[in-house]
DNA sequence: TATTCTTTTGGCG
DNA sequence: CGCCAAAAGAATA
């Protein structure tokens, strides 16, 4: 698989998929992925927004993303983008919100095609950490950790 | 249309 | 205090 751009932060490389010079997943890679650099503005915009967000948690994104999915998710996702920095919600928060049942917010948040930009890490369940993308423990829980921890480190 | 996936909640040892 | 089972909503094949 081609991404159209790779980038190395903290946590890992991420490969970068876009379509339409807009950002449409992100993939976490291995660590020894080979970089591929960019030509492609958008990718370098992205790029530089993710390793600045990377350098300091306190950074908005303001990217061109391009959300495929049903309504609900949409909605979903787009509410998770206005959650603020070093904050974290819980599935129930979120479901009261939108008035929706916790487990279609954790439906929604699976699968989730771009994650870090799409703040899906700062959505925790009630007792436990939750989980990321489908995964109650491994890597990407210390990914998730990671962002957490980055973006309380910064208040 | 049926299966699968997700978290929350309640009860029991 | 820890573990297990059931429930409700949505996505996917």
């Amino acid at each position: 698989m081609t991404y159209d751009g790779v980038l190395s932060t903290s946590i890992g490389h991420l490969g970068l998929l876009l379509k339409e010079n807009q950002l449409v997943g992100i993939h976490f890679l291995p660590t020894d992925f080979s970089i591929s650099e960019s030509q492609n503005p958008i990718v370098t915009k992205i790029i530089t927004q993710l390793q600045s967000y990377f350098k300091n948690a306190n950074h908005s994104f303001d990217l061109p993303l391009q959300l495929e999915g049903t309504p609900f998710q949409q909605k979903v996702w787009k509410k998770l983008t206005e959650i603020p920095m070093s904050e974290t919600r819980t599935y129930g928060e979120l479901a009261k919100a939108l008035n929706t049942a916790p487990r279609a917010i954790g439906q929604a948040c699976r699968t989730n095609p771009i994650p870090i930009i799409i703040p899906c890490h700062r959505v925790v369940a009630n007792t436990s950490l939750g989980g990321y993308s489908g995964q109650t423990q491994g890597e990407l829980l210390q990914r998730k950790k990671w962002l957490l921890q980055h973006e309380n480190a910064q208040c």
